[in-house]
RNA sequence: GGGCGAAUGGCGGAAUUGGUAGACGCGCACGACUCAAAAUCGUGUUUCGCAAGAAGUGAGAGUUCGAUUCUCUCUUCGCCCA
């Protein structure tokens, strides 16, 4: 028999889909719009299996949302801008524009061999010169709407190659490729004001029902919304000039309990200690750990005490000290915070250190006046003692309003929202990336480059040198005369997040030449439906991209949308077994083949190789399939009908050597179903009794129909499966052309968003053009005359008995009494109590 | 430390609003075809038991006629934040 020779067949289709242009998309208003988008990739050179898992996931949808007549926009791009194009460049001695075109076209041919339904025409790449002036363009916008801005911040700092390090470079505390210990320094950079929209940011998540729930609750976390006050205290008189320090606190109703006021050592009255030695010392201290959270927080406490002396708003008699702090960062509220050592370990640990007063002011017990905090802080619900009039009231909720209440109505304090969510810094001191479009006068003030001379172009660059900002090395691009004055321009390069926080408008209009994007196109196409792309972008991508959006509509009324992303889709990571060798040393699952059930090394020595769990696909553990080979070897239809096999999309899934090797052969098998079908077709029978193929068909789809609209990829390769079991047998009943025709049409087009190569080569074999659509199914074809009622007697399940739908308790009853299986069961005893679920299940209890 | 989620055969995983636990696939076993193997096709496959039957969804309790599903406590694992 014909086997399924997908080589020809795929390609044969991939073909014909480029040359009808069949999934290129333009506005059409009388149509509804869908728009699915998945992450576009980073063109690191080759696809990997999270690719091929993300974009078959993308591609099932946006071909069944095309059968069922949605307009669909599908595009594809590039992510293109980034530092392994620089690190390759200094490695291979290649520019990294010419290494990352080779990329995208190597890539873009291996997308291509799997079939994916993209609109080619629409395809971007962020580092072209037309994409990035856009973004340029962009950038000055919000410059002129003030939500850009520049001031110093703290960057890793490696002394040694004199460069920035990202915090993903910085590997225990040290730089990544010099070792150097980094540093923290402060540069001049670029924000964009996120932290202006944190509420609109928060609150727009609410509008959201399509998104993960756990994405939403990590950008909820991320914005941090705290409620408490800000508190003014008075500092005891030096010659310092000192008068307040405002403080913000989540926990004003523990003021009593204060024992010291801690500042940041980049805090305005830090300026008064500048020329202290110990206090520089200090700094210098400060500034050694790294600028992540994550070692801020693991750093040791470490105060400086001032001379300063502050006095409680609530209680002039409690006098406490004012340190600099380390673990009080300037860009977090107001860069000071009191400390109530009793009732936050933080501070604990800290007055510990420095001999401070803890005062206990929050019971767990009402009547227990005598609890005291020692080692551990108590943060817990309870009631406040020991804190004149606060005492007795209940802690935090109703503490903390009488508390900000007495504050305001004194005015000492007042009520304040804060968000943790911090501006965003788009600078990076790199070579590959959009130019920033600034210039520096003499005086090194910013000035916006002209519109006329946009775009500001990447100059080529011969050669990367391993330290320093590369740009800043090219003195004739960076000196520049706009009339006749001269400026030196920007030398620091866009966040690449910058580039992905508005492509999805670019894609609904790639070749506008104006504006980044043509109003008409995003306001039809614009939200996007359905966004599909990995768990790992939950935060910074999805959330820059929604400010980008804010920012975009500020002062702009000219969106009829303020989302980008309707629906959010997150899917799981491609794993793979691991493998060692008896040195430990990991293999590669190419050099390996299974002799009598057990692994062993192909080539040499045919030694036994230790297997190991599961993981995440990556280069370090050698547990990489590379797609290319095996769609070279299965085809794509059975690459992407294993990779939706084994596990729910939102899951991990497991690659492995027998799962693609069945889906090949599930092809084959159903190629073959395929070739006596036809053959059945041919036979022409005269007469059939087609009740029950209608029936079945009906089913799968209205199954298909479910399990496709709610992502249940898996279960839908199960009734893919449970339908060749079906008709493999159903055929044998000869049934009449007409009859199989329609059922086994529908059925193709159903299996059509899964295996689109197969399914279109058997609809063409029946003589179906390309345009068939989804098939409507008849609700009424879906209930049965004969049901199957489950009967338990005291909940245990006894026995299944066939019997007409609708069948009334009396009757069943008489019917069970009659039954051999069920009867023995009754006989002789009384039925109590009986539960009917009618058609469904009946439980006797006896 | 906090938040979120998960736990079901040898393995990946199914199971509407609480109503037949183990769909489908892998693996394994047996059989057919074959000189033989591969491929293919067929049958079986939660555990214990010859069987009748009993037990069974991480552990323990609870609600219910009935719990994989709901509630509580605990254990382990994963992710995110600190």
């Amino acid at each position: 028999m014909d086997r399924y020779n997908f080589n020809q067949i795929e390609s044969k289709w991939q073909k014909i889909w480029t040359e009808e242009k069949k999934f290129s998309s333009k506005l059409d208003k009388n149509k509804k719009k869908f728009y699915c988008l998945e992450m576009f990739p980073y063109p690191s050179g080759r696809i990997h299996m999270g690719h091929v898992r993300n974009y078959t996931i993308g591609d099932v949808l946006a071909r069944f949302k095309a059968l069922q007549g949605f307009n669909v926009l599908h595009p594809m791009g590039w992510d293109s801008f980034g530092m392994p194009a620089e690190n390759a460049a200094r490695q291979n001695k290649l520019d990294p524009k010419t290494w990352t075109e080779n990329n995208i076209a190597n890539m873009k041919s291996q997308l291509k061999q799997l079939g994916l339904s993209v609109d080619w025409d629409r395809e971007i790449s962020t580092c072209s010169p037309d994409y990035y002036k856009h973004q340029q363009q962009f950038f000055l916008e919000l410059y002129d709407k003030g939500l850009v801005y520049r001031k110093e911040q703290y960057v890793n700092w490696d002394p040694v190659d004199q460069t920035v390090l990202a915090n993903e470079q910085v590997i225990d505390g040290k730089g990544w490729r010099s070792g150097a210990t980094v540093e923290r320094k402060k540069l001049n950079q670029w924000f964009f004001n996120i932290k202006k929209f944190s509420k609109e940011l928060l609150d727009n998540l609410n509008e959201l029902p399509e998104w993960p729930n756990k994405v939403k609750i990590m950008q909820k976390n991320w914005i941090g919304k705290s409620f408490g006050c800000e508190i003014d205290f008075e500092i005891e008189k030096t010659e310092k000039n000192i008068n307040k320090i405002k403080c913000f606190t989540t926990r004003p109703d523990t003021l009593f309990g204060m024992s010291f006021i801690a500042v940041s050592v980049d805090h305005p009255i830090s300026e008064f200690y500048k020329d202290n030695k110990e206090f520089i010392n200090f700094k210098k201290e400060c500034n050694a750990t790294g600028t992540t959270e994550e070692s801020i927080a693991n750093a040791e406490k470490i105060g400086f005490k001032t001379d300063l002396i502050a006095i409680n708003p609530l209680d002039n008699n409690i006098k406490v000290p004012v340190y600099f702090a380390n673990f009080v960062l300037m860009d977090y509220g107001l860069g000071a915070v009191f400390g109530c050592p009793a009732h936050d370990q933080r501070d604990l640990d800290f007055a510990k250190k420095y001999n401070l007063k803890i005062t206990t002011v929050v019971t767990p017990d009402k009547k227990d006046k005598n609890f005291v905090v020692k080692d551990e802080a108590y943060t817990g619900p309870g009631y406040i003692f020991n804190s004149s009039f606060l005492n007795d009231f209940k802690c935090p909720d109703e503490s903390i309003i009488k508390t900000i209440d007495y504050l305001e109505k004194n005015n000492l304090g007042e009520k304040k929202i804060n968000f943790r969510l911090k501006d965003w810094g788009v600078s990076r001191q790199r070579y590959w990336g959009c130019p920033i479009p600034i210039v520096y006068d003499k005086n090194n003030n910013p000035h916006k480059v002209p519109t006329e001379m946009l775009p500001v172009i990447l100059p080529k660059i011969e050669k990367l040198e391993t330290s320093g900002n590369p740009l800043d090395k090219i003195e004739d691009w960076k000196n520049i005369k706009i009339g006749d004055k001269e400026y030196t321009r920007e030398t620091d390069t866009l966040d690449t997040f910058v580039d992905s926080s508005w492509y999805f408008l670019r894609f609904c209009s790639p070749k506008n030449e104006g504006y980044g994007f043509d109003y008409e196109e995003i306001n039809y196409w614009m939200p996007v439906d359905q966004y599909i792309g990995g768990v790992e972008h939950a935060i910074l991508h999805l959330l820059y991209s929604r400010f980008f959006m804010q920012a975009l509509s500020f002062n702009n009324k000219k969106f009829n949308f303020n989302e980008p992303f309707k629906g959010l889709f997150t899917q799981g990571m491609v794993c793979h077994e691991t493998y060692k060798d008896q040195n430990n040393n990991w293999i590669s699952p190419d050099e390996i083949t299974t002799i009598d059930g057990k692994k062993v090394l192909k080539n040499n020595n045919k030694m036994e190789i230790k297997v190991g769990s599961s993981e995440s696909m990556s280069k370090s553990k050698r547990n990489i399939v590379d797609p290319e080979n095996i769609i070279n070897t299965f085809g794509a239809d059975s690459v992407r009908l294993f990779i939706l096999s084994d596990s729910p999309p939102e899951k991990d899934v497991q690659w492995s050597e027998e799962g693609i090797v069945s889906s090949y052969k599930f092809i084959q098998k159903l190629w073959t179903l395929n070739l006596k079908i036809k053959a059945e077709i041919e036979k022409n029978n005269p007469e059939d009794s087609s009740e029950n193929f209608s029936k079945f068909t009906n089913k799968f789809i209205e199954k298909m129909s479910k399990n496709l609209e709610n992502f249940s990829y898996n279960i839908i390769i199960a009734n893919i499966h449970e339908m060749h079991t079906y008709l493999a047998n159903e055929i044998k009943n000869k049934y009449k052309k007409e009859t199989l025709i329609e059922n086994y049409k529908k059925i193709l087009v159903c299996i059509n968003p899964i295996i689109p190569h197969f399914s279109s080569e058997c609809l063409s074999i029946l003589g179906e053009s390309q345009k068939y659509t989804w098939p409507s199914y008849d609700k009424k074809m879906l209930i049965e005359n004969e049901v199957q009622i489950v009967v338990q007697i005291n909940g245990k399940k006894r026995g299944i008995i066939d019997v007409k739908r609708g069948i009334e308790e009396k009757d069943l009853i008489n019917i069970l009494k009659k039954d051999k299986k069920v009867a023995k069961y009754l006989v002789g005893k009384e039925i109590q109590k009986q539960i009917y679920i009618k058609d469904k299940l009946i439980n006797i209890i006896v």
